[in-house]
DNA sequence: CAAGCGATTCGAAAGATTTCGAAGTCTAAA
DNA sequence: TTTAGACTTCGAAATCTTTCGAATCGCTTG
């Protein structure tokens, strides 16, 4: 867990998964949770491929979770994460 | 702070720090608190030199604080960040 | 079915970490 | 003052991470 939120653009997914995404429901459509990556490789200015590589790592910590829904990918932060992380992530 | 305990052998310091010196005071003699580096170098077969480096990497953190006393030197972690750490170690 | 969109896998290059030994610093005691 | 113990600093080598582009996969839609 701390390797993967070792490396700044990692961390900073999941710190906008954890505060985006607080209070969602899974089940919402792909549109009103706007969380592709693609608008990660955008915002972090980095390839496509090393976006994907990124959530891998943070899935494979399971720090999130993911779904395959239509051509897109949905995301959540994994819950029992999101509480132990809380206190540090807001200091 | 992720970094630095993303890390095994620095996480593993950091948790025996923890634990062992919880509710200590800091002006014990260092007898007491038995916690020097070479004891680390030992337990973790690591060279001196690498110890130090690891104990200067949580110490850049702000994970643990140092301090010289005769030709020992005293450590003792960061009160915040074990606070806001603890909830994750024990898990 | 073919085209297109988004995500994934792969291999390779660049960059960062980890580790060590050797030399150096600091302090206490002989 | 010299010796010894504990830590630190400094390269250098080995290893691991990060990043990318190219090729591929899965799904939707024209």
């Amino acid at each position: 867990m701390f390797k993967a939120l070792s490396n700044p653009h990692r961390l900073r997914i999941f710190k906008e998964l954890s505060t985006r995404l607080a209070g969602q429901v899974i089940n919402e459509p792909p549109e009103a949770i706007q969380n592709c990556q693609c608008k990660f490789a955008e915002h972090l200015d980095l390839a496509p491929s090393t976006v994907s590589h990124h959530f891998k790592e943070l899935r494979q910590a399971g720090l999130i979770h993911m779904k395959r829904e239509g051509k897109n990918v949905l995301f959540w932060v994994d819950d029992k994460a999101t509480k132990a992380l809380q206190a540090l992530l807001t200091v």
